[in-house]
RNA sequence: GCUUCUUUAGCUCAGCUGGUUAGAGCAUCUGACUGUUAAUCAGAGGGUCCAAGGUUCGAGUCCUUGAAGAAGCGCCA
């Protein structure tokens, strides 16, 4: 007999023997086994006549054993589930000492996702994070979807480079060289060019501008893969190795890129509504209870399930970042003086200026564009006003930027204006120059940072409990 | 990096203006029960009160420094 999967037994008919094998989530009575292996949130009872086992087996099916089960699937007498399964052999592969069990998460007990974060090798055991983790896999697949299914082609961005002018964060340092005595150079400096590359290396902090070569050649590309910044960020939306989506589509651009922004971001999210169906389900009911014991000021205005169905149904407010500068001072927080950080046409706008525009304001997802040039990257585009740039940013209620894009700068001569203004040296990018030298055409692209979008479609709070094993200043355990 | 808060049993927490032997619920163990769904009932065991220093006759409690965690801010995705 092959092992069936639980989510197999779950949908089959009554009448079947089957194998199946799993984790031991609860033994009650000495009689019913709630198994679990992972394929779904949900568990299959198994029904153990007792006394036709002999007691030293059943003793050592315990909460956290891994066992392995032959039985007939029945229909249920009980009323939690549809069917079950009457147990004919029972064999423990793997034993857990409920001694030790109890020092861990896997006591059968309420524990916080601080204390959970803490054992974040056993947490893919509890129903939260088996679900968290089944919805980050869908999302990472229906992005490759999304973008096969509409002509993009998946560009594999290097993460070890020697660039260090995306000017997106501080890098971490990539050597070879001894920490202790690295060879020095005449003047007393590291002397690099000893180095495994030859010259300073670190991880990347972005596929940008990678994807954009790829881009003026396929058309349209998107890389998905870690990227790294050293910043020592201290928040619930931050971490210093997460994912990142970068699609760069030829001859596109702003509007072009805030389409693809928005019809993405609403694929995915409809995908996950449609194919996470339980884990959804159950992390919106987490929530409500979690809610249940906040005040309600705290609380959610809409649940996880309806606030993915209202981003799916409705249009994204696009203004630009004047008008927003403009709703904001005539806004009551700002005529009351309620906003910590002062609001005046140039600034980068606040945390709280953000939240205000997209939870109190348009209570929807907001695209801003055309920011002030001094406040942005120097690949974006400059527009004709002569003082803002072709970049956007989209801000999900809850979040805040989940997206960041622009249209990049196509002209050779704005370019290396650009350059010199941000003093950016062009020997390092002459590669990068090179695409606005030979056939240079208009383009665009975006960052959609992972964590944040499987945030938003689990409602978990805090993006260390969104990826398996989370690196932040102070911690990189596991 | 900044601000605020937290750190007491395996977990979640209580512990008053400093005072004798530091408590509760859950979990664990033992026994009973056996169609349960966070099973139920009875009993038992379980503590470096985050660390170092200080004040005091006396510190879980007050002070200083540090560490770790959380929320918010800055930086961003």
């Amino acid at each position: 007999m092959s092992r069936i999967k639980v989510k197999a037994a779950l949908e089959s008919k009554p009448g079947e023997e089957i194998l199946v094998k799993g984790w031991v989530r609860a033994f009650r009575s000495n009689r019913f086994i709630a198994l679990n292996d992972g394929s779904c949130l949900a568990n299959l009872q198994v029904v153990v006549d007792f006394e036709s086992f002999d007691e030293s087996l059943l003793k050592k099916v315990a909460i956290g054993a891994a066992v392995s089960i032959a039985g007939k699937l029945v229909e249920s007498q009980g009323k939690g589930q549809s069917v079950e399964v009457e147990a004919i052999e029972i064999e423990v592969l793997g034993e857990a000492d409920p001694e030790e069990i109890q020092k861990t998460i896997l006591q059968p007990k309420k524990h916080s996702l601080e204390l959970l974060r803490e054992q974040a090798h056993l947490r893919f055991r509890t129903n939260t994070f088996g679900a968290v983790f089944r919805i980050r896999h869908a999302m990472a697949y229906a992005i490759h979807k999304y973008f096969n299914d509409n002509g993009f082609f998946y560009l594999h961005s290097p993460i070890l480079t020697a660039s260090d002018a995306e000017g997106a964060g501080e890098m971490f340092r990539a050597t070879t060289l001894e920490p202790q005595n690295p060879p020095l150079t005449e003047d007393g400096k590291v002397d690099f060019s000893e180095d495994f590359f030859g010259k300073e290396t670190n991880l990347t902090v972005s596929g940008q501008l990678e994807a954009e070569l790829g881009a003026m050649a396929l058309g349209q590309v998107y890389t998905f893969g870690p990227t790294f910044r050293a910043e020592n960020s201290n928040t619930s939306r931050h971490l210093a190795e997460f994912w990142m989506i970068e699609p760069e589509i030829a001859f596109g651009d702003l509007n072009d890129d805030m389409d693809l922004s928005e019809d993405f971001l609403k694929y995915l999210i409809r995908y996950a509504l449609d194919n996470c169906r339980d884990d959804i389900e159950f992390l919106d009911a987490r929530e409500k209870k979690e809610d249940a014991q906040k005040p309600t000021a705290e609380r959610n205005e809409l649940s996880l399930i309806d606030r993915m169905e209202f981003v799916v149904a409705n249009n994204f407010e696009r203004i630009s970042y004047t008008e927003a500068i403009r709703i904001l001072e005539n806004s009551k927080p700002y005529k009351k003086k309620k906003f910590k950080f002062p609001v005046n046409w140039g600034i980068d706008l606040a945390s709280e200026h953000e939240r205000f525009l997209v939870e109190k304001h348009f209570k929807k997802p907001v695209i801003i564009f055309d920011y002030p040039k001094e406040i942005k990257s120097f690949y974006m585009r400059n527009n004709d006003d002569g003082k803002t740039v072709a970049a956007m940013d989209v801000l999900f209620p809850g979040i805040g930027e989940i997206i960041g894009g622009s249209q990049r700068e196509e002209r050779m001569s704005e370019l290396k204006q650009k350059m010199k203004d941000f003093n950016i040296e062009e020997e390092g990018l002459w590669w990068y120059l090179d695409t606005r030298k030979f056939g240079t055409a208009p383009h665009a692209g975006f960052g959609l940072g992972f964590e944040r979008l499987v945030m938003f479609v689990s409602g978990m709070t805090n993006i260390r409990d969104v990826i398996p094993f989370p690196r932040t200043p102070k911690n990189v355990e596991f």
